[in-house]
DNA sequence: CCCAGTTAAACAACAGTGTGGATTAAGTGG
DNA sequence: CCACTTAATCCACACTGTTGTTTAACTGGG
């Protein structure tokens, strides 16, 4: 059984493949002592995020090594590193099983800052976030992201930017995430042709909005940008609803971008051979099928459909939905798309979804471009 | 926009989830210094085989510390360590550009084995695979997996078992992958129910390998084990086509099984409203539709355009197909889906896919079962 | 009130990792 | 033959988490 052809003519590089980090910069992949006390400070910081976000006051030094598996003294010197940094404090006293009361620590959300950017079709979101993915402030202007070009969407970023750093000290500042629709390679920080916009064609964003702002950027896709803005399962989608359809994949714990760096075109799964052409060019498009629906109703038994395919495909555990259309009809969406995954997914033990509305709402894009520059530390 | 309801009442666990290792058991977070040094050895032997397997008669060691990021002197003494235990040796030199030639190194296939089963329906598949993947011995035997029931089944194996090591030093024995049909809990190696064979049910599979044959045990899905026969894209697939349709993803470099080991219903996905029931209740399944097809050419298209949902929705770049349908007609299902696929997705630069066959041939799954646990080994 | 018992956290000495600078090995080319 | 170049190792070192011990802080019985 010999392999076999390729399907359209072109080569694939060579399988030496370099895993890409989360931060979306490869990296190689050997580790030296550096790495190894990065790695294991991220480790205390994200169990003691955590927490928090499971509604703890705080976690103890005894649990963070249990659950990080390093030994006490370890965690005492790599907790009294990040406490000089800034970055953790005590916040409390656990209660005594015996004998000396836990000590309770926490985060200093603001002790860092990132900043997080939607460069949407017909606005522009910009926003700050702390250390516990919070927003701090954000502003939203109308533009015309098509019509504009990127040199006039770039100046209006600069100066929110500008606005929204006036009383923070930029060495506090940890970066800036941009999300941008349309396919775009991710690695390299350069558009591919977003959707009806010429002048956007090939930008090298990433390079553009750094040499700009000033900053270290992160570019991302819009739809992978939501499924950071908030902690969650490590098997999760959150499903885009904006002028077409995507869905951000978290998957084993990582962030999936695709070989090209273009996961979740999740609008363009067949799901009627008699379906509407789309405007990709194919029939039967769930975006298509779900565009031209008769009635919300429909459209949203038609995007449940697709994400009960997804669900079963990947076996994911949390859906989350967001976006500027399903802010029209919330409510709708939720319970018509929960309908569908009860019905689809009958099995209670195994196949339990959350399915649940974005709770940053129309920021949660740039609330997640923020997170991808947060994961630098939490990694 | 408050959190909404949950799908099936369930609860989901708290979020702290620890991640799982492509090995299937549950690991902390937190890394020491013997972590740190296993993983820059599993690195370097990682190295060492995608060369091979890139077809390079060795790697120097100047390569290994360029593509690993760790210095010469480390690279050095890991070289050392991994000689003397016998897993690596020096094969040639390479050409001098001036200087002192660089010496090339290369895996001892022989130091070690790993043992792949696949339970197959019908069929009990049992091989012996060296270092660099390659199956040094199989045994096949025709079985009634769900006449049968485990005992006499797992009789079967150990006998098949003693026959490949009957030459082969215990110790150098790496352990043992299981490949099963049907839904499983990779993690506690239990199995689900194993459809129309309740004598499998919840059968603690990994545990009772490991007691009788007193190897170290790893189980998977069949089709999670298809995609693990062989190297290949950090974000690929393996389509099984056996009694149902499964997939084995590889997304961002690693396994994926999702939030209940239980990724990869690749069969379940909705394709088309009108079409036939499927014996999982819904209806218009790619299984159903595929098994129904009226002319294989008709049964290719179908899967054709299944692949072609999931390509897109990943963004994968290598597709592999295996299992007993796939070997009666492979030249069809090659062209077919290949059509199918460039038609689908037709911009080559973004979107161009390696489509080939499992060279394994009907020992893919088993192979891939033992790759499970050369995984310990590189990863 | 005291004091043994218990648990948390820090202190001190240590083994082992990769790093940096210098040295040796093994080629090329004039 | 020798200067030059490149590969690989030797040696001293900084810094990581670990182990064993000590101190801190609280509980509870007499």
């Amino acid at each position: 059984m010999p392999a076999a052809p390729v399907t359209p003519a072109t080569a694939v590089p060579p399988p030496t493949g370099t895993p890409s980090t989360s931060t979306g910069r490869a990296t190689l992949p050997g580790a030296n002592l550096t790495a190894l006390r990065d790695h294991n400070a991220a480790t205390v910081l994200t169990l003691v995020r955590s927490a928090a976000a499971a509604g703890a006051t705080g976690i103890s030094r005894v649990e963070l090594a249990r659950e990080s598996g390093l030994t006490a003294q370890a965690i005492s010197k790599i907790v009294l590193r990040l406490t000089e940094e800034g970055l953790l404090t005590e916040t409390g006293r656990g209660v005594s099983t015996g004998g000396k009361p836990r000590t309770l620590l926490s985060l200093v959300p603001q002790a860092s800052w990132a900043l997080g950017a939607q460069l949407g079709r017909d606005a522009l979101t910009v926003l700050r976030a702390d250390l516990a993915g919070r927003v701090a402030s954000v502003r939203r202007l109308p533009i015309d992201l098509t019509g504009w070009g990127p040199s006039r969407v770039l100046d209006l970023l600069g100066e929110q930017v500008g606005l929204l750093l006036a009383d923070v000290p930029r060495e506090r500042v940890l970066g800036v995430g941009v999300a941008s629709p349309g396919p775009l390679d991710q690695l390299a920080g350069v558009l591919h042709e977003v959707t009806g916009a010429p002048s956007w064609n090939g930008l090298r964003l990433r390079e553009e909005v750094e040499r700009r702002l000033g900053l270290p950027t992160l570019i991302e896709k819009d739809s992978t940008a939501g499924v950071l803005s908030g902690l969650g399962s490590p098997n999760r989608a959150f499903i885009h609803l904006d002028q077409g359809l995507g869905a951000g994949l978290v998957l084993g714990g990582s962030v999936q971008r695709g070989a090209r760096t273009n996961a979740g075109e999740f609008g363009h799964q067949m799901l009627d051979p008699d379906g509407p052409r789309c405007r990709c060019g194919n029939t039967g498009c769930v975006e298509a099928l779900w565009s031209v629906a008769p009635t919300p109703d429909a459209a949203a038994r038609v995007l449940g459909e697709a994400i009960a395919n997804l669900v079963r495909l990947l076996d994911l555990d949390e859906i989350t939905l967001g976006g500027r259309e399903i802010l029209v009809a919330p409510e709708l969406y939720l319970s018509e798309v929960g309908r569908l995954l009860a019905a689809r997914l009958p099995d209670p033990t195994w196949q339990a979804v959350t399915l649940s509305i974005a709770p940053s709402g129309a920021d949660a894009v740039a609330l997640g471009a923020a997170g991808l520059v947060l994961g630098r530390l939490f990694a």
